[in-house]
DNA sequence: GAATTTATGATACACTCTATATCATATCTT
DNA sequence: AAGATATGATATAGAGTGTATCATAAATTC
């Protein structure tokens, strides 16, 4: 979706539009229904009311419209993470986490389901140089920098998904103050044992 | 295999013994050098040396090869990962786990490979309740037991998907505490805020 | 509003992979 | 050595992917 909302500053053709957010939101109903996996390119466009064929001038295969689709929401968490980087308030930045996963539920739920992590983990990857030199000097005494990343961003994003599969029994708020005392607190070079 | 094992305690004909043995070999090879989704049955038939229908003679799919090729390893960090419930010796079971990943390190990375963190997560759900009730008391004040017992087991699991697809850069020592202080400690009742 | 551009629908096609079936052959068990 | 059975080779049916084509519908542009 963001990719072609480039595309469409110059080019708007409404019919463009309303097929690819047709998919969009057929994807995300299907991956809502199922295993992402069993949904087939044909199922996609039979639900988006397209035919077949239109889906391929669209994009090459199933991961490429998912992309599209998470783009925005991958983008938004990842900048959700960074800024949490000197700022003290470790708390308040949980908080708006778990305020944006609640705004964009489902998004979100799609986005963690199967293999998403990975994909976040990737999309990380890039910036990686970033978050280590932010977060390099938070690590504790006992814990390589490396590893103090990788352990943040992987248990941020399972407890996240844990939360959302489990139709969000906490509050942002709460979420906030575990997401702190469980990942954040062990992982500051200040918690030197 | 551990499936197949036991049949074999009746009937021990060797032809199947080396055909399976060659299915599983294939799969790690292949697993290891590509992903694992885009290995098809064909290729397993083909590296293992054999006819492509011989598989199906065997195997249901690919999944049920895999989980038979999986079934000892995941047997093996279960178990290791449940007598850590009342034994105050967190570190030494931390030790023991990364001491089995080093010896089965092949295994073991084709095991966390992909999506495999949630072959794991299900298999502790059959006996979620054995880990909760041990673990509970263990859980501090501010945090939900259910939260750090899911908060455990995903964070163990990417900490040693991490470590062996670095090539184990630390010793299992090194690891052991680590893991106790980054994954174990914040999770003890003790450490009340 | 008319002309032009372009996206879509429908269909056909080649290709890959899965899963099953069959039968002659090779290999194992007893 | 004889009988049992696993394998190889091959054929087949079905599902899914990805591309191509052409008439039609819908948009943009002037």
């Amino acid at each position: 979706m963001a990719t072609t909302l480039i595309d469409q500053a110059q080019q708007t053709d409404r019919r463009i539009v309303r097929t690819q957010t047709a998919l969009a939101e057929a994807l995300i109903a299907l991956t809502l229904e199922r295993e992402y996996e069993t949904i087939t390119i044909r199922d996609l466009a039979a639900r988006a009311g397209l035919g077949y064929a239109t889906f391929f001038r669209h994009y090459s295969d199933k991961d490429a419209l998912l992309n599209d689709v998470l783009e925005v929401v991958i983008a938004a968490i990842v900048d959700l993470l960074a800024p949490s980087v000197e700022q003290a308030d470790h708390t308040t930045t949980g908080i708006a986490l778990f305020r944006y996963a609640q705004a964009h539920a489902t998004l979100c739920r799609v986005l963690l389901r199967g293999r998403a992590t990975n994909l976040v983990l990737a999309r990380f990857g890039i910036d990686a140089l970033r978050y280590t030199t932010h977060w390099v000097p938070l690590a504790p005494p006992g814990i390589p920098p490396e590893i103090a990343v990788h352990h943040r961003l992987t248990a941020t994003l399972a407890l996240l998904q844990w939360w959302l599969e489990q139709e969000m029994p906490y509050t942002p708020e709460q979420m906030g103050a575990i997401y702190y005392q469980l990942i954040i607190q062990p992982t500051l070079a200040a918690n030197a044992e």
